[in-house]
DNA sequence: TAACTTATATTAGTCACTAAACAAAGTGTG
DNA sequence: CACACTTTGTTTAGTGACTAATATAAGTTA
């Protein structure tokens, strides 16, 4: 039986970085008021990540009426990740330092028609040219995490896509990605990674539990409580694509009934504005890409054209009703819109989401749910995806040279 | 600022017990087995047992070819708890003892007329008795668990209902209730205190996650991951009932449009019944109390009564309808169908759910959830919150006799 | 300059757990 | 029936992550 890791972040070392990079500057007093562990233990964890040179001291900050705190900073470039957006319809790469900065970034062309094996090569083709075009020593790299649409197959102990990228279907692709690059791989759904990019970049509270809807070709969400993922029996929670909101709606390829992606999908509407008549003043939308098509349709309909702005809004009002069924199952404090089908029109879908949680979620007299934009809703997938990789990295000992 | 006490069970005295309910008569290496703690650890943590009397040692297993096991069971009388289901229809009460054995069990009338300080002293009165009529020793009571519809406000430390027993809402129940019972108190959501007392009894997988859908006067969920339940920000998580299954639905008490509890609500399902023509023959549904006019149509439907299975199947397909969207979210393992509205019709609503999980969920190429009925339905909520109620009392340490 | 504050480090524990050796109680074999 | 071998459980002496209490360092204020 394959070893299942915790799947708790209560490491000590873990959060002290987090809130580090969160709060820098900061100082061992302000971690200790932030973690509730002693001044003792911080010292402690604290010089662990210096002489791991993850953190440096830089400078004192003013006396308070004491002995001055001595500031602490993330040493930002000690470490980087590669994160890898295997999207239907294109593939993002970004490289990202320990503080969540993208610090290189690489848009591919898709690889949904292309053989497994040459899917590898290909990949670990653009890895390697994004690390030497950045000039990064490679020992400083944490590992490749893999963002991808779900449903995924974590059997056999790798995570191996089931769906949208068929010919992906029961391949190894963590396995054969590894030997291929030699970097450790992680694997995980583009919406669970897109939730802990935001963690990651402290778009969210660091104790709340929150949800991130992620908008591509599908309409995914991934769940973060207490800085955790939430992933579900086999990584594949958070489906809001295929949430029912018409019982008796058409029928979807998943089998169900009125699923949410059947007509709120970019897909969906951008299909609607190319049917739109000529008068309409749609014909500029591209042939092409989802994902450039949807970003078009939201300009017009920034620029004030009545039939995109009718075609958003009815898609942003059938999401709302997904995300208050998202909220009224997972009691979240805050919703995070990301993904490339916001990058264009996130107003409209925020103030939509918005209205719609402050008028209709069950606990709404208990707390109220903020709805916010990503922090980096184009590449919040991949820029996760790197995240994954340094948190695993983080996770594993300082590995003290092993020595006998 | 309040205090949250940390959400993780990885109380290892705690898991030793539970695997020990679950499996006995056991001994130390099966508990070595199953827990991945040492011999040693063991040892320790089953002395600590046996010391507070919660564990026995029963004589010997048959030789195996070595030193034969020392058999280990649960001490079952050694504790007791009391369970309320504060329902909107009626309460019941359970006493339940270490093993999850209902000891004792009385059902009263509905509250919702009363006042606030009346019902804290109704209740006391009933727990009082009801200790007394089962001849319990006080000090061996755990503590008194308290199961609620919600939605709930937690704020100020305690849980206030804050909806359905509208003169509750904004009255500390739990400050009350210990006050006039000199018992702790644990309060919690109905359908997430089913879901823990399903863990309790064994009807579950350990180590699976799983919903528990609860059907009473509402429509509740609970949901259970590694044996801890996840509440949400605010204790409401879960709220199946006004998940929306039709977005151009009719609007609900709660703000949503085309909610579940709508269309599929035990009083909705009666009511249709008592609104068909006599011809249906469903003259004999009570006037009275849901919960028992549902059980009465379940009967019908179980004799054949075509009007009353078609209302029934009609109530069945929509929940599965709103199931689906639970596993799509929530990825479980495994539905338990529980609470008052299931005793009569089960078969009907296991059917249903069944079969909507095995053909309309995102990921069922990856893995089968499995639907089945509560090991208590009709006493689910009590049950649960009776051993919430244990389960707080285990949580704490021994408390060696405050000595200085 | 002494007295107070505030920030950090050290020391000596505690707690939950482990590794390794040991003991106890059976079975099988010559 | 003595001896090896299994299997189960215990003991001893740690380890790692944390804390409480005390010490030290480096400022400010009276």
């Amino acid at each position: 039986m394959i070893k299942v890791k915790a799947p708790l972040r209560q490491d000590s070392r873990g959060r002290v970085l987090d809130i580090i990079r969160a709060t820098e500057p900061t100082s061992r007093i302000e971690l200790v008021r932030e973690t509730s562990l002693t001044p003792a233990s911080i010292t402690h964890l604290v010089r662990d990540l210096l002489v791991q040179g993850l953190v440096r001291e830089v400078g004192q900050a003013e006396s308070t009426g004491g002995k001055p705190r001595t500031l602490l900073r993330l040493n930002r470039d000690s470490m980087t990740a590669i994160g890898v957006q295997l999207g239907a319809a294109s593939v993002a790469l970004v490289a990202a330092n320990l503080a969540g900065d993208i610090v290189g970034r690489q848009v591919l062309r898709g690889v949904a028609d292309l053989d497994p094996q040459v899917i590898v090569a290909f990949l670990a083709d653009a890895v390697a040219e994004l690390i030497d075009n950045l000039g990064l020593d490679r020992s400083t790299i944490a590992g490749i995490g893999v963002a991808m649409p779900g449903p995924l197959d974590i059997s056999g102990g790798y995570l191996r896509n089931v769906s949208y990228l068929e010919n992906l279907s029961g391949f190894a692709l963590a396995d054969e990605l590894e030997t291929a690059t030699g970097l450790p791989i992680v694997i995980d759904n583009d919406a669970t990674a897109a939730a802990v990019g935001e963690y990651w970049l402290g778009t969210t509270d660091r104790h709340a539990a929150y949800a991130t809807v992620y908008l591509a070709t599908g309409i995914g969400s991934g769940l973060v409580v207490n800085g955790m993922p939430y992933r579900g029996s086999s990584s594949n929670a958070g489906e809001l694509g295929h949430v029912s909101v018409d019982f008796r709606g058409a029928e979807c390829t998943c089998g169900n009934r009125g699923c949410l992606e059947l007509v709120a999908a970019p897909p969906v509407l951008v299909e609607r504005a190319r049917q739109a008549p000529p008068s309409a003043g749609l014909g500029e939308i591209s042939r092409g890409n989802v994902e450039d098509a949807m970003s078009q349709l939201g300009i017009l309909a920034a620029r004030g054209n009545e039939a995109a702005l009718t075609i958003i809004r009815d898609g942003a009002e059938l999401l709302a009703c997904g995300i208050v069924t998202l909220v009224n199952l997972f009691d979240v404090d805050m919703v995070v819109l990301a993904g490339p089908g916001f990058t264009s029109c996130a107003a409209i879908y925020l103030e939509a989401a918005q209205k719609a949680l402050d008028s209709r979620t069950l606990a709404r007299g208990v707390h109220t749910v903020r709805v916010v934009p990503s922090a980096s809703p184009r590449d919040a997938a991949a820029l996760g995806a790197a995240t994954l990789a340094l948190q695993d990295k983080l996770e594993r000992k300082p590995v003290a040279a092993a020595k006998k």
